[in-house]
DNA sequence: TGCTTGACATAAT
DNA sequence: CATTATGCCAAGC
């Protein structure tokens, strides 16, 4: 039988992802750590991306590490996404900006 | 089968 | 604060 092949890791991806609480919002890099992939902040934003809409996966809780959504500005995902971070009571800055001091999930070891 | 691209991060300049 | 360089790995072509 053939191993691992991991399925996707992406899958650690997606879980953590459903961890980030509502209101909150999780950066790239956060998600990789919390997947156990510190550092492939990259492969995050890739799963998310090849993500269906009907995961379940709340990928609009997660943003750069700038504080801001990755996805163009002209582009419609980005605007979807800050309208349901906006319905969660996130705050965005005047330049799109989310203060993660604030908004910022902070990992817990299972609240 | 090998090179390029990409929802990123971080440090340096 | 903007740009550049590097790491990291999977999917596309």
């Amino acid at each position: 039988m053939k191993p691992p092949t991991i399925h996707p890791q992406r899958k650690r991806i997606y879980d953590a992802v459903k961890r980030i609480p509502r209101g909150r919002v999780a950066t790239y890099g956060q998600i990789a750590a919390l997947a156990g992939l510190r550092g492939h902040a990259r492969q995050v934003g890739y799963a998310l991306h090849a993500l269906p809409e009907r995961s379940g996966v709340p990928w609009h809780r997660v943003i750069n590490a700038q504080g801001r959504i990755s996805l163009p500005a002209l582009d419609d995902g980005a605007l979807v996404q800050r309208r349901l971070l906006e319905k969660e009571g996130v705050r965005f800055s005047r330049a799109g900006i989310i203060d993660l001091e604030r908004f910022g999930w902070k990992p817990r070891r299972q609240t």
